[in-house]
DNA sequence: GGACTCATGTAAGCTGTTACATGATTTC
DNA sequence: GAAATCATGTAACAGCTTACATGAGTCC
């Protein structure tokens, strides 16, 4: 699913123009995929060429011109079809766990600064999806992927907690490895 | 941290050739980051060219020969300077929570078929990571990563087996909505 | 007055994947 | 005898990001 079959998802669940599209991946889709205007303008032209959907322009007395895209029939069913046909993959890109990885090579003060970074920043997403949480109008399906998220944060907010104090303690220890031992 | 930069960081634990840089992809990186043959030799070529790595072969008798690189002394020092000013940056890339996010749309069975796969998919990978987690060899720091991941297979493992049953009983029923609410 | 939101787009370029091409050895 | 593992590489292309370019309105 790329970020055509995106957009085109998120015009079945409402008109908008590519800026309204931009805010729906920066909230709601945040936690799990991301675009920028570079890939969803674009993307949405494309799209309105294949008929997959169609554009107003509704003048702006207090705001620029919008291009108000919504979806047609063909294209309706075009998403549905190619939801149909995806794959449920999943894969994660994490810098953090990189540097993790090699903490051995980072100075501790570096190191204790990462933690509370990722902490905070996974803090503020957990925030942002409880505060999104219970809003009367997500299907069940919204509601899954907000609580997930959730799910995930807390889990990795809680694993951080508990064990900052012995990765600290314990950085820059050689790892205990006998002469000649394999590593695994 | 491109592909390049982490075939350095490899080198850094071990030397090694291209191949086995993949299989450190798809073990011990495979949690937080992936590469393909295809961006790992052509980077091995040029960090030899950047005289980051060298390069010997060893003539194989009964294998392939193999071309092992190792660090070079530059290449350990750029990768410690790479690591340092790397921001901890996240981002996930899940068409599982994409299907779930537009779940109304799709068959029962299919749903139900979705949460089945992603749910052995967990498993193995909590089974995977649990299985090489205890090694004496590994650092603090690998050891986080090992467990980090462990913690979010389980809360994710555990928040599926919550909602499947709800979800699967509700679905398709149409949001509750009353007229002219506005969706947030 | 400054920062933020609304609004649309292009072009260059980076990064990485997939598919192709090849072939020996080892394990079941 | 089949399948998996070991081993190296290229070429075409997909896909997306970044930076640039522009400008009005609104909130503090």
């Amino acid at each position: 699913m790329n970020v055509k079959a995106l957009c085109l998802g998120a015009l079945c669940l409402k008109d908008g123009t590519g800026y309204d599209i931009k805010k729906l991946f920066k909230e709601a889709f945040s936690y799990f995929h991301s675009a920028s205007y570079g890939s969803i303008y674009p993307a949405l032209t494309q799209l309105e060429q294949e008929g997959l959907i169609a554009m107003r322009v509704e003048a702006g007395e207090r705001h620029p011109d919008r291009k108000v895209y919504s979806v047609t029939a063909a294209g309706r069913e075009a998403f549905v079809e190619e939801l149909v046909a995806t794959e449920p993959t999943e894969r994660l890109r994490s810098e953090f766990l990189v540097l993790m990885f090699f903490a051995h090579l980072l100075p501790n003060a570096r190191l204790a600064a990462l933690l509370d970074q990722v902490e905070s920043e996974y803090r503020l997403t957990r925030e942002v999806l409880e505060s999104i949480y219970d809003c009367p109008t997500h299907t069940a399906g919204v509601r899954f992927t907000i609580g997930m998220g959730i799910a995930a944060m807390r889990a990795q907010l809680d694993y951080i907690a508990a064990q900052r104090e012995s990765l600290l303690a314990h950085h820059a220890e050689p790892p205990a490895r006998m002469p000649g031992e394999e590593p695994c």
